[in-house]
Order: structure tokens, then sequence, then C-alpha cells
DNA sequence: TATAGTATTTATCAGTTGATAGAAATATGA
DNA sequence: TCATATTTCTATCAACTGATAAATACTATA
């Protein structure tokens, strides 16, 4: 066999290796965002994927590795779909309704629990690793949006009694777990959910008659 | 001994057994409501009270009543305190920053981990319980104060743009999530936080340049 | 002091959890 | 077919969990 056939396979092997592997994350985003870090157990993993849980520590170190591997690939994952819709060529409330949708539709989980697992379930390390992919991943790109919301004159400025971009990036996806929460994420009209309409349209004009 | 002064004895007691009872539902409160119904031990509980773990079944039957019992009592409290603010004679938006500063300074927690708890971590029964005492202590009050600003013209009505006063109540939670999540909450500046008055300002007026 | 009722402890259990060791299966290439 | 490397399994562990039973300490009363 030829140094390049050998490499192939080589190569297909680590493919389906990382195959497994990749399965393994998959399912086990959909449980540990769903139910939690601490309430799911490695042997339910594990069931789900088909195989033994002793098989799970072939890929990786222990629980918290492979909670870290799933929240880096889901934090990666969203980064690359805000990022796409933050350089749109619309207003920014049309944005705004796309990020708020990609989040309620795309990932269809609440943040507010994975940084509750980040921040009470993982080690000094895990957490100080994921909490800066957080922040670059999910903060960042919403932050821009708003800036630029800023920039163009859309939005008031902090000078003009507004809010730093970083700030509102927050208080957006407390909007989004405010959908989420209310559990009407079904309720879809023309691809974009009634909530996420409303609820984009009271963070920019509020809830007060003018 | 009469029977005036049995009774009084038997008052001190009872009153002593309940001061347990009531210190073991605030030392769980503490740790539940921080860490989650999953996270936390009957040991640990136990350990922070200064008792053995067995010595908690004494006065609730499991651990799903504890913390059924923690909810409630915390429930109750919230009302209270969210139902003096309603009645109060002022401006609607002084009202909500005087709930937004109470559900953050007093109770200092975050509710959507007590939502996620009675979601996923209990019974049928103890949740639906749960579920239904959170809408009457903590949602009615502040849909409530949502509808007396409809009706009296501050906010925007159903007719006109605006929200039913329910999802504005949820809507009013996140916004209070986020402040906590936000960990300015010790920013005080003469009795309400800069974040408090900063949200609510946003939630009635929006981001939007007017 | 003896009694009764309450509160708390010691001792313990069965089930679950994350994790490891080592055997077995599987696939690949010579 | 044999040797090798990878993947997966069986068996098992120690620690921890919620929970129970039974003994003991405590307190007020008679």
């Amino acid at each position: 066999m030829s140094g390049r056939q050998r490499k192939n396979v080589l190569h297909r092997e680590a493919e389906e290796a990382q195959e497994t592997r990749r399965m393994i994350v998959q399912v086990a985003r959909r449980l540990f965002m769903e139910y939690g870090y601490r309430a799911i157990t490695t042997r339910q993993i594990a069931d789900a994927c088909g195989l033994t849980q002793p098989a799970l520590y072939h890929y990786f170190k222990d629980k918290q590795d492979l909670y870290t591997a799933m929240a880096q690939e889901e934090l990666a994952r969203t980064h690359a779909g805000l990022e796409r819709i933050v350089r749109r060529n619309e207003h920014i409330e049309e944005r705004l309704r796309r990020a708020a949708a990609y989040l309620v539709g795309a990932t269809q989980h609440d943040h507010n629990l994975m940084i509750h697992d980040i921040r009470y379930e993982l080690s000094a390390e895990a957490r100080a690793l994921l909490d800066r992919e957080f922040r670059a991943n999910m903060i960042a790109p919403l932050a821009e949006l708003f800036e630029q919301g800023q920039r163009d004159g859309q939005l008031r400025d902090e000078q003009h009694g507004g809010v730093n971009p970083v700030a509102c990036a927050y208080l957006f996806l407390s909007y989004v777990s405010y959908i989420l929460a209310s559990g009407q994420r079904d309720v879809v009209i023309s691809g974009e959910s009634a909530p996420v309409q409303q609820a984009v349209s009271i963070l920019l004009h509020g809830l007060a008659n003018p």
C-alpha cells in the first residue's frame, strides 16, 4: 500500500472516531442544555448514544471535559450564526428579530441555565475558559450590533440616556430567556414567532405610551 | 398547674419547634436558591443548620417536601412585598423601580433557577402546586401593576401595540434576571441601584432614539 | 424523681454516581 | 493469517445520596 493510501485510511479512521465523538457531544448537548449539568448522568448520555458508560471515557477525560467540549462547540456554532446576522444589510430592528429568532429556534435552549452551570458546576479553570468564550461568542456579536445602532443614530447612545452595548447584549439575552420561559416558542408566523417580534419591539420602543 | 399555664407551655414548646423548622427553611432557601435543588444535599442543609441529616426528616417528609415548603414561604413573602408596592400611590415607573429593587435586593436570587427546579426536579403534584403559587404570588401582582398602567393610559394597551399584562410581568422578571446576571447588584445609589433604574427606564421607553 | 412526649443522634441501608482496570471485540494493513 | 492499534465492553470501585429504624437526650409536668 502506498503512503498516500495509508494516509487516506488513517484519515478515514480518524474521521469515524471523530464521528462517534461528535455524536456523543450532540446527545450531551440536548440533555445538558435541557436539564442542566448536575441532573444528567454519564449513563444517561451513554444510553442515549447506544454506548456503555465507560465508553465515554475513551473520548473525554471526565464529565466536565465532555460538558466543556459541548459548550465550546455550541458557543462556536452560535457565534457563526450571530455573526452572519450581524453582517446583514438590514435595519437594526430586523437583525435583532433575526438574532432572537435564531437563539430561540435554532438553539432552543435557555442560556441562563448554561450560565448557571458554568458558574456553579465547573472548576475554576473550566469556568474561566467558558466565561471568556461566552463573552467572545455571544455577547460580543450582539454588542457590536447595538453599537452599530448607536453609531447610526437609530439607538440612543450613552450620552443620550442610552446604555453601553455590552449591557444591551445581556439585556437582549434576558429577553430571549423570557420568550423561552413563556413557553410560546411554537407560535410561528411567517418564519418569525409573534413573541419574538413583540419582545424586540418592546426592547426598542418600550411599553410606555409616547 | 392551671389549664392556662399548661396551654402556655405547650404553646411555647410548639413555638420552639417551629423556630427550628423556620431556621431549616431559611438555611435551605439560601442554599437551594443559589445552587439549585439538585446540587444541594440534605447533609449540606443539615450541616449549615448545625444538625445531623436525619434530623431534617423529623420536620419534613422528604427533600422535595422541604423544597416545597421553602418555595411556598418564599413566594408568600414575595407576594406580600409586591402587593405593598403595587398599592402605593406613585407613578408606575417609580413602583416598577421599587418592585425591581425589591426582587433584586430583598430576595437576592434569580427566579429563573426556581422556575427550572419547579419544572424539572419536582414531581407532577409539587410542580402543579408551585406553578399555581408562582403565578398567583409573583405574576399576578406584577400583571395588576401593568394593567393599572394601561388603564391610566401611561402604558400602551393591547389595542395600541401594547402587550397583555401577564406577558409584561414575565418580561419584567426577565429584566430582574438580567440585573442579577450582570453581577452589578451591589451598585446602590440612594436606595436604588443604577442597573435597576436603567432597566426599568429601558423597559418603559426603549432603546431606540425617539 | 418518675413519666411522657418531643427532638436529635447513631448506625445503617440500598441505590446511584463518576471513574478505572483489564478483557474482548473490531478493523486495518502486511 | 498474523500483528497492531483502536474502540467498546464487563466488572468493579469508592464515594455519596436520600431515607429509615432504633436508641438516646432533652424538657416540661406531675
